[in-house]
DNA sequence: GCATGAATTGTTAGCGCTCACAATGACGTC
DNA sequence: GACGTCATTGTGAGCGCTAACAATTCATGC
């Protein structure tokens, strides 16, 4: 660092400075082939000395391209938004591109439609939404955008290129293992109604319970929260005795709560009540018992994702179907089968 | 939207078509006051009608402002960074500026630096750094930037304008807690040694002990995960009897892992050994017990960040000092505590 | 009726870069 | 030795916007 100037040195002042054209410049930059080395060696010193970076917004200006994507996301502390969101900032970053967020407390038409303006006014060449409420996924088929979107977490429903883990099948997979072990029902604590995950949880639960020509029982609601899992719980603990005897939970969360209510209900886990939860958090394997639960697989959803956006970007066929989904997978730990290793150490 | 064409419409277009020349365009969209209200409704309707959107490359070029952020981070998945990083977001949208984030894997010396030349080559006007790891305070200081930046959880000894929780005083206030409550000596499971975070707790637990003439017990070390807080767990059940009454685990996850390893053990929580963490993380209120801990208001951490940032960028001088410290907050539940009241039910 | 100033609108010149093309020079071929 | 070819470098024209200034219009007072 020679000298400090008010104004950052432009690519002129580096051409200047090294005796070519900006042009030059802007080819060693570049990576252009057809530049002799020692032209080159002089340029990068230039550069080196005079501390120059090139200015994005001229470069992006005369591209006309930004790199950069957008991501629309909302309940960003949660275990699962917060995977999603580090796989999909990963796989942009592999890319070349960065990834501006915007993070939303509730996920609404308006708010929606905020955050992909913004996004637009951010110069963003494509945005992911992951959009798991029902009714912003009715706004992203509705809404124009100068710019593709791909929504994660909606469904395969809406007619928005789409990238989901498969929720049927997860319900499926978790209430097929505790009707194997031997229950002969299983309850439900689901999701708010308006969110399309909890929905298609549902319907993999009733799914599975039809195949085994099972009535379902009464559905419970929760909020995603421990504290509605806390509550279902204590309900669930006056059904033990009259059927109850296996509980598949939406999420981990809410299976934490009921698990801690039961507890204190003295209904013993698994031996009264076999417990499934959703989602796999980092905490389950330490849960009072550990969970059995269903694993998501955030990392390839961010990967697919920000293929699919990409894919449409370029505008190239996407690689794939524009309605991609993912196969979750079943995690068996103690709170279903009470004969199970502890934490930590690897089965088998 | 009457036609779409390949090239999305222009300023220029968009005077066209409403008469006007391309500065009125650019008055009506920036507020400028003097313009007729006839006139600004023509070109609002040219606008519409045209679905123009003012190109954000060819305004930051012209301004010499992107209003864009950037921000570094790393496990982000965690509770604590996923709290700040959202509460970073939401104040820098509040002011008008968008947040582009990196999120690190691992945060050293050479990916602190990558993902910095990223974000300056994505044109970020200053960035928030959460630097947790010493190393990476270290190399904060010496990286040179074109812009500002910010540290977030690095304490307040780098020179560079940092916000911190004062880690020191959550540590006393937990341990200080325990003493008081009428255990003799207070354990330490602590979390990494290169993360300032985990010397400052052992500090202010040190601290704390010292205050009350307690000789300090062994230290213990985790690594955040619950599984090393369980196995941590194991070792300490063993103590049980020999003096230990009390652990203060830095963190919540880890405490959940110690909380089930001396589940497991046959020692009960609070009446054998009372146990406080670190965090308050959603799930503690509903572990096996209720935990007690210490809570860090991170929306108000990322306020002050923003708030200093933007200071630092417009060059104004700080309104507050460039060393931000916050105060953290005891919450005390029922694993200090038998008698304590149940999740949900608010204190009379 | 015309000067005066304020309100409103238009004109021009960049912002700093990349792209397309032109120019230069070195080298080999017939 | 003229010519074509290739590698290397330079030139000019935007990209689409805002800022500064110039020009025009309009209301007002005497």
């Amino acid at each position: 660092m020679t000298h400090s100037q008010l104004r950052p040195p432009t690519m002129a002042d580096v051409a200047r400075q090294a005796g070519v054209s900006h042009q030059t410049v802007s080819r060693v930059l570049g990576d252009h082939p057809n530049v002799r080395d020692e032209t080159r060696a002089k340029v990068l010193r230039a550069i080196e000395e005079m501390g120059y970076r090139r200015n994005f917004s001229a470069r992006a200006l005369a591209t006309r391209r930004t790199r950069t994507l957008g991501v629309v996301a909302s309940n960003t502390t949660l275990y699962g938004p917060a995977s999603t969101l580090f796989a999909l900032e990963e796989a942009a970053r592999a890319e070349g591109y960065l990834v501006s967020t915007v993070s939303l407390r509730r996920l609404t038409v308006k708010t929606l439609s905020e955050a992909l303006d913004r996004l637009s006014e951010g110069g963003v060449e494509g945005v992911v939404a992951i959009a798991p409420q029902r009714s912003a996924v009715e706004a992203l088929a509705e809404l124009r955008h100068p710019f593709p979107v791909v929504a994660v977490g909606t469904g395969s429903g809406a007619g928005v290129p789409s990238v989901n883990v498969d929720q049927n099948l997860g319900a499926r997979l978790a209430t097929g293992h505790l009707l194997a072990a031997g229950h002969r029902r299983v309850w439900h604590l689901a999701g708010p109604e308006d969110w399309q995950e909890a929905v298609d949880r549902v319907e993999g639960w009733r799914a599975a319970l039809a195949e085994a020509d099972v009535e379902p029982p009464m559905l419970l609601r929760g909020d995603w929260s421990p504290l509605s899992g806390y509550r279902a719980g204590q309900e669930l603990a006056g059904w033990v005795g009259r059927g109850l005897t296996a509980v598949f939970v939406a999420n981990d969360q809410m299976a934490l709560g009921v698990l801690r209510a039961l507890r204190e209900a003295g209904v013993r886990t698994p031996q009264d009540v076999a417990v499934a939860g959703f989602d796999d958090i980092p905490e389950s394997e330490f849960f009072a018992p550990p969970l059995t639960t269903v694993r998501q697989d955030f990392a390839t959803v961010g990967k697919r994702s920000i293929a699919l956006l990409l894919d449409l970007i370029e505008g190239r066929t996407p690689s794939g179907a524009s309605q991609v989904s993912i196969e979750p997978q079943l995690v068996v730990r103690a709170s279903t089968f009470p004969y199970l290793p502890q934490p930590g150490v690897a089965p088998g």
